[in-house]
DNA sequence: AATGAATGAGGGTTCATTCAT
DNA sequence: TATGAATGAACCCTCATTCAT
C-alpha cells in the first residue's frame, strides 16, 4: 500500500511529459495557496488547463502528486542553495550565504513553505526525507569545518538540526510574515550568533 | 473566518461548564490524532460522550473550538516552562532548563505539537499569537541578560526567534521522531552552542 | 472489514425507523429496475423522498443496503410460500402449491428476481444464504414425505436442489418472460413430472 | 442498445484477425473474473497485450464484445455437450450424459457461468437466444423420445425448461460452489428423478 | 492498424451544520 | 440543555470513448 508507488503512469511521449509537468506546476500553486485539504484536484487541472480526467493519467491520487511535489521542491531548494554557496571561501561564510539563500528562496516560493509544513501530516515519508537530507548536508559541512579546525568539535548532529531549525523558523518569520528586513541582514545576525554564541565578546 | 468571534455560547450552569470541558478535552485528543481536517465534529462528540447536536451549544464551528484549543495549549506550555525555569540562577541556565522543559513538554503532548503546526493555516491568529508570545518572552529574557552583562548586546529580536526556532525543530526531531536521547543532553548541547557559538574555544 | 456489519446505524427513534423503511422500499424498486450497478444511491433517496445524505444515516454503503434487501426479500418469499402451503393435505400437493405460489410471487415482484440473480456477484453471502435456506426447506419436506412413505427414498439433497432449480428457471421463463400461462397450469405440469417422472405411465 | 449491430469492424488482414481474437480471449478472462460492470476495457486490452485504442478498431463498445462473447460461448457449450451425447443409445442415457457433460463444462469454465448469468441484464438478446436454443434442443429430444414411446407424452415445452433449470442450478451448486461430488453421480441421481419421478417404486 | 493521451459525465461518500423534539 | 435525524454542497476518482499521430 505504500510500495514504491512508482505507478505505471510515467508518460511515454513528449506530449505526456509536458502535460505531467503542467500538472506539477499547477499543483505547486494550488497546494501553496490553499493547503492540501482545501486544494482540489479540479483546481489543479483547471490551472493546468487540462481536463479533470487527465490528472489521473499521471497521478494515482491527490496524495501522490503532493508527495511528488514535496520531493521535487526539496531538491530544488537544496540545489538552489548549494549553487549559491558553492564559491564560499570558508564554512562560516558559506553558512551565512546559505541562510541568506534559503530565506530568499522561501520569499520566492511562499507556497513551498506551506507545502512542506503540511507534508509532515500528509506525506510524512517525503517530509522526513526533506529534513533529513538538509540536516545531513549541514552535518557534513560542520564536520568538514571541524576537521579543518575552522570550528570546534562537538555534537555535529544536534548542531546541524539546531541550525536548520533556526533557518526554518526565521524563514517563516522573515520571509512569510514580514519581508521588511533584507535577507542578508538576518543571515548576518544569525551567522554571528552561530559563530560567536552569546558570550560577551571580551569577557573579563 | 479567522476572527475570534467570542461567541455568546458560554455555559451558564455547572452542567454546561462540564459539558464544554468534556468537549475541549475530547477535541485535544481528536485533533491531536487526526489533525484538523481529518478530525470530525462527530469524533469529538463521540469521545466526549455527548450527542452531535450538543457541540453547537458550546461552539460556533469546528474552527472555533480549534482556536480555543490552540490558545489554551499555548498558555499551558508557556506556564509549564515558566514554572520549571523560575528558579534558575542565571540566564544561560534558564535557557537550558527552558529548552529541556520544552522538549519534555512536547514528549508528553505530542498531539499539541501537531495542533500548533496546523494552526498556522487553520487558526492563523492564534498561531501567531502563540509564537509571538513565546518570542516575546525570550526577547525579554535576552534583553534583561544583556542589561546585566550576562550576554553581549545585539539584535535580541532576531536572536529570540532563532533560539525558538531551534527549540521547535529539536522538539520535532527529539521528541516526535526519536525519544532515545534524554532532553537534558540535547538542552546541554544547544545551550553550549548558544553560549559559545562554534568558535574554537581557545583560538590562537 | 466484513465483520457482522451491524454498523451502529440502527435507528433509535420511530421517525428513524420509518425513514430506514422508506429507503429499503425505494431500494427494492431502484435495484429491481436498474440492477445493482446502474442503480444510484441518489435514485434511492429520490424515490424515498429524503435527502441524499440521509441514506448514510442508515446504511454504510450501496452494497450494504443491497445485502439487507436480499435477506429481507428472501425471508418475505419464504414466508409467503410457507403460508400458502401450510394447509396442504400431502407433500405432492404442497409441492404443487408451493411452486404455484413461487411463480405468483415472482410475477408480483419482478425486481426481486433480478436482485437475487445479481446478488450472486454483489452480495454472495446473502445469495448463498438465500438458496441454502430454500433448499433446506425443500429437503426437510422431502425427507418427511419419504419417512411417511409418500415418496420413495433417495438423495434428498440433490433432489431438493434440482426441484428448486426447476422452480427458479420456470419462474424466469413463465413469470419474467411470458405471463400468458397461468401459474397453476405450470405448477401442475411440473408436479406431475416430479411425481411420475418421464416413464410411460403404463409401460408394457 | 441491445440490438446486435453487426458492426463493420471485421478485420480484413490476418494480423487483424489475430488481434481481434486476442481481445475476445482476454475478454473471456476479464468478464469471467470481474463480471461485466467491474470489468474494464483497459483490463481487456492489457490482458490482450494491445493498446487501449486498439479495442475500438474491432468492437463498437464494451457491450458489443460482451454480446459476441455470450454467443460464442453458448455455441461452444452446446456443441461440446452435443458431441459428448452423440453416441448415446437412448434418450435417458443421453440425458444423463448431457447433464454430466454440462456440469463438467461449467467446472472447466467458471467464468462462462458468470458471464451468462449477467447476460440476462446486459445482453438480453444473446441471453434469451442462449436459453431458447438450449431449451429447443431439449424439446426436440423429448418429442422424438415421445414419438418413439421411450417416454410418455406431455407438455414437452415446460418439461424442457424444467430439466434445463435443474441442470443450471445443479451446475451452480455442484460445479461452482462445491466440486466434491463427481458429475456422474449427480447426473445419475437427476436422471433417475426425471425418469421415475418421486413415486414409490412399487406402488400398490 | 496501432498507439496512448485526453476527455468529462457520472456517482459514491463525507461531514459540518441545522432543526424539530 | 440535550438529542439525533435530516440536509446537501463538495469532491475524489473511474472509465468508456474519442482523437491526433
Amino acid at each position: 500500500m505504500n510500495q514504491v508507488s512508482s505507478s505505471n503512469k510515467i508518460p511515454k511521449t513528449a506530449r505526456g511529459k509536458r502535460t505531467r509537468d503542467k500538472l506539477l506546476r499547477a499543483a505547486e500553486v494550488e497546494f501553496g495557496e490553499k493547503g492540501f485539504h482545501e486544494a482540489a484536484v479540479s483546481g489543479i487541472t483547471y490551472r493546468a488547463g487540462v481536463a479533470l480526467g487527465t490528472f489521473y493519467t499521471y497521478f494515482e491520487s491527490k496524495e501522490e502528486i503532493f508527495q511528488a511535489l514535496v520531493s521535487f521542491m526539496s531538491h530544488r531548494a537544496r540545489s538552489w542553495i548549494a549553487e549559491r554557496v558553492s564559491d564560499a571561501p570558508d564554512r562560516l561564510t558559506a553558512e551565512q550565504m546559505g541562510l541568506e539563500a534559503y530565506i530568499e528562496f522561501v520569499r520566492q516560493h511562499k507556497g513551498i513553505y506551506r507545502i512542506i509544513s503540511e507534508a509532515e501530516f500528509v506525506a510524512n515519508d517525503a517530509f522526513r526525507e526533506h529534513y533529513t537530507s538538509f540536516a545531513a548536508a549541514y552535518r557534513a559541512n560542520l564536520e568538514e569545518a571541524g576537521n579543518r579546525g575552522q570550528i570546534r568539535e562537538g555534537d555535529y548532529d544536534t548542531w546541524s538540526w539546531a541550525i536548520m531549525g533556526m533557518a526554518v523558523t526565521l524563514g517563516m518569520r522573515y520571509a512569510e510574515w514580514d519581508e521588511s528586513i533584507p535577507p542578508a541582514q538576518i543571515a548576518q545576525t544569525i551567522t554571528d550568533l552561530i559563530a560567536n554564541g552569546l558570550r560577551p565578546l571580551k569577557p573579563k
